[in-house]
RNA sequence: GGCCUGGUAGCCAAGCGGGAAGGCAGCGGUCUGCAAAACCGCUAUUCGCCGGUUCAAAUCCGGCCCAGGCCUCCA
């Protein structure tokens, strides 16, 4: 049984989808007015383990993840550079994509953009203003806090207790309670960005595209919905008000965040330097499936403390993995093992039945530590043969839909090179150590190890 | 001020009422012709601090300290 901590019902709880065996997954994207850093990439990670595992376990996944291309910061941006919003938001969404792929997160079913669902919205405005959920006001729509009841339930929050004009009303709109979220705003004309529709000449909030998307592609009620610990309040309360006040009906069934990235222990911030973007970190020539480790392998909701210092270790784990998985190919022994079998399905289980456990991704890895552990004693002592290099490569290579973190570039040694190995192989056998040693430091200049096992001897390449 | 997280070895990080997982780094050993890799052992009598509950607490309760988040457009 999969459970999940549901920010909702702030407890964890079995997970049932709505329709057997799929599950309908919406994530708040990006908003594309600069490069996405390594703070929303930790929640990016997180839901692409999410999103991974359930398709693991059987689960046919449709997911959504909106792109936020229109809004205050997209359309200064826009301005400033003197192009086209669409010209603008679509550069970063190029980048975005990139980044994506670099971090080799799957790709969501549906990457909806705002500007391409404004009928949607707009359909979405005007039922709430029909049920007299909305408002007008100096030709801005606002949704009316008072009107839903269970305002604060995801957040728990008591708006009693929010300060009222603690931070300035961005938009300087007028609106009829402070509290009010506006859910389209009247066209300015020195923005230049708007569009002339049955309410109005405007463009839409930021609440309302995940709700008119979401809708659209997952249905009125629909299963997962995850973000980053900020998301809960205001934005995800404001989808559940507007949502629901809609349809009727529960919005999302669970809610999923992840908490922060720290980094050296503080928060990420231009002002304070610590700020890294994912092409920050690869320009000092980091792994990225290191980048893709270090932020996988912290529970969710957790606070996760970005170092330099813990990329470097994930690095290292990285290639000891790597080194692990490639290394059995030497081993081209007729022997079977029969344990291997076993520690596979023994591994195997303990990764799920962790992973099942509201995603404890640590204590899933451990299993396989343990699990490759031991194979190398198996191997180690010569106990090992092809059809067991067989199995746990293919084992390996079923977690990795999961992980990812395995690197199949295959590497190539001139023939020259690979006769010297041979010349040398041959040395040992007539006991010349001389020559041998004298091959081994001179490949080894050549930034190639080579490691003599009970089948032969093997090499690797050093970056 | 209100609400909410987290503080476990040199570093990262699970466990959340009854044996302190795992990873990285380090040291010693085994193996090896020598290496490398691997393996074994060592590195937390103790889980931020102080009290309390309990036969039993890293785990529950109370207080305190530290770090971080949210409190109307940050993942």
């Amino acid at each position: 049984m999969v459970r999940f901590y549901n920010t909702l019902t702030k407890k964890k709880e079995d997970f049932y989808p709505i329709e057997d065996k799929i599950v309908k997954m919406y994530t708040c994207g990006p908003t594309v007015y600069d490069f996405a850093h390594i703070g929303n990439f930790r929640a990016y990670v997180f839901e692409d383990l999410l999103h991974r595992f359930l398709e693991y376990i059987g689960y046919k996944v449709i997911r959504v993840m909106n792109i936020t291309d229109v809004d205050d910061k997209t359309i200064k941006g826009a301005k400033k550079e003197g192009i086209s919003l669409k010209e603008y938001t679509d550069r970063y969404i190029k980048y975005f994509l990139e980044d994506i792929n670099t971090l080799r997160l799957k790709k969501p079913d549906f990457m909806p953009r705002a500007t391409e669902h404004i009928k949607e919205m707009v359909e979405l405005i005007k039922k709430l203003l029909n049920k007299g959920y909305a408002y007008y006001k100096d030709g801005s729509i606002y949704f009316s806090i008072s009107k839903f009841s269970s305002y604060g339930k995801l957040s728990g929050i008591d708006l009693s207790n929010v300060k009222i004009g603690a931070s300035v009303d961005a938009d300087e709109y007028e609106k009829e309670d402070v509290r009010d979220f506006v859910l389209w705003k009247k066209a300015k004309e020195e923005e230049g960005v708007y569009w002339d529709t049955e309410i109005g000449k405007g463009r839409p909030g930021w609440h309302i595209e995940c709700s008119a998307m979401s809708m659209k592609y997952l249905g009125e009620t629909f299963d997962i919905h995850t973000g980053g610990v900020d998301n809960i309040f205001p934005h995800h309360e404001n989808e559940i008000a507007q949502s629901e006040s809609a349809t009727g009906k529960k919005f999302v069934n669970y809610w999923l965040h992840c908490a922060h990235l720290l980094v050296n222990g503080e928060k990420m911030s231009k002002s304070k330097g610590n700020f890294y973007t994912l092409r920050d970190l690869l320009n000092k020539n980091y792994n990225p499936v290191a980048i893709r480790y270090l932020l996988l392998s912290t529970h969710y909701r957790d606070p996760l403390n970005f170092t330099e210092q813990s990329l470097r270790q994930a690095e290292n784990t990285v290639r000891n993995y790597n080194e692990f998985y490639k290394g059995l190919n030497i081993c081209a022994s007729e022997k079977y093992n029969q344990m291997i079998k076993q520690e596979i399905e023994k591994a195997k289980k303990g990764f799920i039945k962790e992973l099942s456990d509201d995603l404890n991704i640590s204590s899933s890895l451990s299993s396989i530590f343990n699990f490759i552990k031991t194979v190398n004693i198996f191997f180690s002592k010569g106990e090992f043969g092809k059809e067991n290099v067989k199995e746990v490569k293919e084992f390996m290579e079923d977690i990795d839909r999961v992980l990812c973190i395995i690197e199949r570039k295959e590497e190539f040694l001139p023939e020259e090179i690979l006769d010297l190995i041979k010349e040398r192989e041959k040395a040992r056998k007539d006991r010349d150590f001389e020559k041998a040693d004298k091959i081994r430091e001179f490949l080894k200049q050549k930034k190639i190890i080579l490691e003599d096992t009970p089948y032969g001897t093997r090499w690797k390449k050093l970056d």
